[in-house]
DNA sequence: TTTGGAGCAAGAACTATTCTAAATATTACA
DNA sequence: TGTAATATTTAGAATAGTTCTTGCTCCAAA
């Protein structure tokens, strides 16, 4: 990559992040990601991401946001075999998959719910994460 | 497809079921899975029913679990990116992938739990469908 | 300044799955 | 029963999301 002027970082993403160098690319996956909350593919982060990087790959787009999921920084959302959408919400929720918009919709749980006291597991065992994916059509507001 | 008098249907399953016309192949793969509790990939079940119709492609499995999906008579099961796994348990339950052995097994619900109840969802919304998967480690018994 | 490692770009490769076209089997019905 | 219409199967090609490979660039430490 050569150092291009134009592309001095302006807005405020720390230099690392859970032990994650923020790379000028990571950086703009993870502000985007940050302001969509429409958990877009990797092509869609691809595309938006171009007009701040116009030489960045596909490739690297995967890298940083496979970077990011490792470091929890973000997390990856499947759905079938769609594919993947990447969500900056931390929190322990669900997704809803909108058969009629194609949407996703986080789903949160309702208070005091602790999904893991609910399923039947054998003791000791360790849970490193839960998925739950809801899909469905929206009711017509 | 000739006709194998070897391959005459021995073991008993319905003409159709959930008005979907049990053929040779169909039969083959609903009843390998019936038995197998392991959630087998496509790949797996075309290895597997291979040695009863030696000429069965790998393509009529995929048509076949997925007529036998869509006509619920079978789950299709989905981790990450991982090969879909298909499974002959229809009650609402979930699945855990144990990382260190590979193995995926059913989760249920602890009695009296409805999914639905737990998750902030808006009211008139259609759910159709509600899949949980777990990933961790089972306890070493 | 040199060196080593991390990160990046471009495109090739991979792989689970779907599609296509032709052959075969089954059903409907004259 | 015979024949047309329909459904299913097969083999291989095609697809698409993702990963891999290679060479280059950048940055930090010595």
């Amino acid at each position: 990559m050569t150092t291009d002027p134009s592309q001095i970082q302006i807005t405020s993403v720390p230099e690392e992040i859970n032990g994650l160098r923020m790379t000028r690319q990571r950086q703009e996956v993870y502000r985007f990601l940050m302001g969509e909350r429409n958990h877009p593919t990797a092509n869609e982060v691809f595309m938006r991401i171009k007009e701040a990087l116009p030489n960045i790959s596909l490739a690297t787009v995967y890298n940083c946001l496979e970077a990011l999921v490792q470091h929890h920084i973000i997390r990856q959302v499947n759905f079938d075999r769609e594919p993947s959408r990447y969500c900056p919400n931390l929190e322990e929720h669900g997704h809803f998959h909108d058969e009629t918009t194609g949407t996703i919709h986080d789903v949160k749980f309702k208070p005091g719910i602790n999904l893991r006291d609910l399923l039947d597991i054998p003791p000791n065992t360790v849970i490193k994460d839960i998925e739950i994916t809801l899909r469905g059509q929206l009711a017509a507001s």
